[in-house]
DNA sequence: AATGAATGAGGCTTCATTCAT
DNA sequence: GATGAATGAAGCCTCATTCAT
C-alpha cells in the first residue's frame, strides 16, 4: 500500500520535496522555495479558516514573509487558492490514474482508485479539506471552479463503471448518476473523518466503503470477498 | 407524489404558512410577519450568494425594510443564518419523519426517507442550496452547525439501517459509515443536481439512487425490484 | 459689475446656499447639509492637492466625518470629483449664458461673456483651479472629462463669433479655431493670476484682454475703444 | 520649414543623438546611453499614462531593463521627470532662439517662434503631451516646475513684444499680459490637436493663429498679409 | 418599530524604494 | 552595474453594527 513520503507530509501538502533540504543555492531556486513557502502558508491557512475569512496578512505572515511579497509572487489571493486547488487536484487524479493503470480488470481499477484516494487522503488530511470541503467556502467566484473538480472525479468513476459494463462484470446501469453518487459517498466519508478531532485511520473504512460501493453496482458477492489489498 | 404546499413553494422556504393573507392585525402578527418577511429575503440572498457575499443591506432591501429594521428583529446577521439553517432541516427532518411513520418495515422506512427527501428538494430547489452548499460558505463559524447537520441525516440513516438488520432484511454491516456514505451519495446527486442550470426533475434520479443504496447494503434483487413508487 | 454673494464665497464653491445658517431641522436637510459639506471638503482638498494626491481620508477629515460617511454618500472618489466638475462648470456655463441673454449685438455678447467669466473666477479663485488647472491631475481617466469641459466653452466662444460673422461685426474668420484660441489665452491668463501670492484683482486684466480679443478677430477700433464695462 | 533630425524622430523625444548607432564601447558611454534608454522610455510611459499613473516597472520593462536598473541611474522616479521636463523645454526654447536669432525685425521674430513651437510640436506630437498636458497630472509637487515653465515661454514672447513695441511695430500694449494670453492661446491650440485621434497637420492652423495673434496686438494688415511662411 | 446616517475596523491591492547577491 | 525579490506604507473600498431621531 501507498505511503506518502517526503516533508510534504509534515506540511500537509502534496508538494513536490526537492532532493535536499539544504538551503537553496541559486537566486531562482530561492525565489521557488519562497513561492512554496507561500503556497504552503496558504494551504494552510485556507484549510483551517476557509478562504473568505483568510487575509493576505495571515498567508504573509505564516510564510514569514511580507504582503508585499505575497503579491510579488501572485496576482491575487483568488490566483494563489486556485493554483492550490488545481495543483492539488492534479497530483491526485495522476496518482490514481497510475494506480488504476496498474491494473488490468475492472474491479480491481475501481478498487485501485478508491484505495488510493482513501489512502492519499489519509496521508494528507488537510489536502482533502481543500479539495472536499473548503473549496465551497470560496463563494460564488468559485462553485464554477468546484463544479469542474467534483464533476472531474465523478466522471473518472463513471469512466471505470463503463469499462466494467462493457466487460460484463456488472449490469448495465446509469454510470455517470452512480460515478456522482459514488463520489459523494466518499467525499462525505472524507469529510466526516476530516472534522473529526482524533479519528480512525482512515483506510479502516476501505473495506466497508468498499464492499458497499461494489454491491451498490451489483457485483458478485464472490468477488467483493476477494479483497486485493489483503495480497499486497 | 408529495407535493409541497402553501405559500411557501412560491417564496421558495419551508416556511410556515399563516392561515390567510389578510393584513395582520394585531402588533404582535405584524412584528412576526416582518420577521418572517426578513427570513424569507435573507433566505433568498443566501441561497443566491452565499453568507458572506450577502449584505445585510441586500437583505434588507429585498425583505423592503431597512439596515435598522433587520437589526431590530435580529442580533447578528449570523443569528438569522443559523435560524434559517435550524428551522430549515428541522421542516426537512420531520417530514421525513412523518413519512417513514407511515411505513413499517424498514426496507419501506428507507425508502420513504429517500423519496421525502428527493421529492421535497425536487419542490425546494433553494432549500437544497441553503442546507447542502451554501452552508460551507458561512465559513469557519459554521462548521459545527454544518457538521451537525449532517451527523443528523446520517445518523437518522444509520437508524433505519439499526432496524433493518435487527429485522433481518438486510446482513449486519458498519450502519454509521453507511449511513455517511448514504448521505454523501444523496447529497452530491442533489449537489450536482442544483448546479445544472435546466435539470431534469430530481425524481427522475429516485429508481437508480434507490437501487444503488438498496442493493449496496446487501437487499434482496426481489425486494429491490418491488419499487413503492409504483404503488402510491 | 457682478459680485458673487452669500458664504459660498468663504468657502470657495458657487453652492447653492440655503436661506438661512440655521442648523437643519429634517433628517433629510441634515443629509444634504452633510453632502454639501464633503463637497465642499473634496473641493478644498482637490484644489489644494490635486486629484490623485487626496486621499478619501483627508477628505472625510475635513468634511468633519469619516470615510464609511463619505461612501455613503458617494459610490467612489471619482464620482465626487466628477461631481464637482460637472456641477462647477454648469454654474459657470449658465451665468455666463444669462450674461449674455441681455446683450443684443454680437460685440456685446462676448464682451459679457468674457467679463463673467473673469469676475466669476475673480470670486472663486478655487473654482478656477478646480476647473482649468486640477482636471488635467486627475489622470487619464478624466482627459474625456476636460477634453468636453474645454470644447464647451470654446464651442460657446465660436458660437457668438458665428454670430458677428453673420451680423458682419466681423470679417470672417475660422471661428471653431478661434474659440479654441480665445479659451487658451483666458484660461491662461486666469491660471497665472491663480498661481501668484497676492495677485491684483482679476478683472484688472479684463480692458487689455478684452481689446486683445477683439482685435485678433478684427473688430473695428472705434468699437473696441467703447468698453461696455464703463457704462454700468 | 524645419525639419527635426536624427533618430529623436522615431522615438518621439528631442534627444541628442549619438554620432552613431554601433554599440557604445567605454564603460561611461554604455551608461550613458543605458541613461538615455530609461529617459526615453520614460518619455514615452509618462506621455502615455501620466506621471502617477505611471509605475517605475513600467519605466524599466519599456527600457528593457530591471526596476533596480531604473535606481541606479536615477535616485526617484521623480527625478526622472523633472529632467525629462527641464531637457525637453531646453531644447524647444534654444531651438525658437535660434529660429528668432535669424530674424532681424520684430514681427518676422514673433512669427518664427510661433512657427518654431508650431512645427516642432508637430514633429514631436507626445513631447508637445509632456510639456503641456501631463505636467499637470504630476500634481502638487510639479505645480512650480509647471509654473516656471509657463512664465518662460510667456516672458519669453513678452520679450519679443517689448521689443516690437520699442521699434514701433506696435502699439504699446501690457505686453507681460499679452504673453500669457499668447502662450495661452497657442497652449490650448496644441492641446486640443493633441487631444483629437488623427489631427489634420498642426501647422495648418498656423496662418489663421498668426494671423489672430498679430492683429490682437494692432499689427498693420498689411504685414500680416506678408506671410513669411510663403517666401520660405 | 423603523429609518437612514454614521462609524471604523479590516480587506485587497499597488508601488516607490531598498538591498543582498 | 544589474537583477529580482522584498518591504511596508498607503490607498480605495466594504460592511457589520450602532444610534439619534
Amino acid at each position: 500500500m501507498y505511503i506518502p513520503t517526503g516533508r510534504s507530509v509534515s506540511r500537509g501538502r502534496l508538494s513536490v520535496a526537492r532532493s535536499k533540504d539544504r538551503p537553496p543555492a541559486t537566486q531562482a531556486e530561492r525565489s521557488r522555495a519562497r513561492r512554496e513557502q507561500i503556497l504552503d502558508a496558504a494551504f494552510h491557512t485556507f484549510t483551517r479558516r476557509g478562504y473568505r475569512d483568510t487575509a493576505v496578512d495571515e498567508i504573509a505572515a505564516a510564510a514569514e514573509t511580507s504582503k508585499g511579497g505575497v503579491y510579488f509572487h501572485f496576482p491575487t489571493k483568488e490566483a494563489i487558492f486556485r493554483e492550490l486547488v488545481r495543483t492539488t487536484a492534479d497530483r491526485l487524479a495522476s496518482k490514481v490514474e497510475r494506480a488504476v493503470a496498474l491494473q488490468t480488470e475492472p474491479i480491481g481499477r475501481a478498487d485501485a482508485a478508491l484505495r488510493t484516494v482513501l489512502v492519499t487522503f489519509a496521508g494528507h488530511r488537510t489536502m482533502a479539506r481543500l479539495l472536499f470541503v473548503d473549496a465551497m467556502g470560496a463563494g460564488r467566484v468559485f462553485n464554477a471552479e468546484t463544479n469542474a473538480l467534483h464533476d472531474r472525479f465523478a466522471a473518472m468513476i463513471a469512466g471505470y463503471l463503463d469499462e466494467a459494463v462493457e466487460a460484463g462484470t456488472i449490469p448495465p446501469i446509469d454510470t455517470a448518476l452512480t460515478g456522482v453518487a459514488w463520489f459523494g459517498a466518499i467525499n462525505e466519508v472524507v469529510a466526516r473523518w476530516l472534522l473529526i478531532d482524533e479519528p480512525a485511520p482512515l483506510e479502516t473504512t476501505y473495506p466497508t466503503l468498499r464492499a458497499l460501493l461494489l454491491r451498490s453496482v451489483g457485483v458478485d458477492e464472490a468477488r467483493i470477498a476477494d479483497d486485493p489489498s489483503l495480497h499486497s
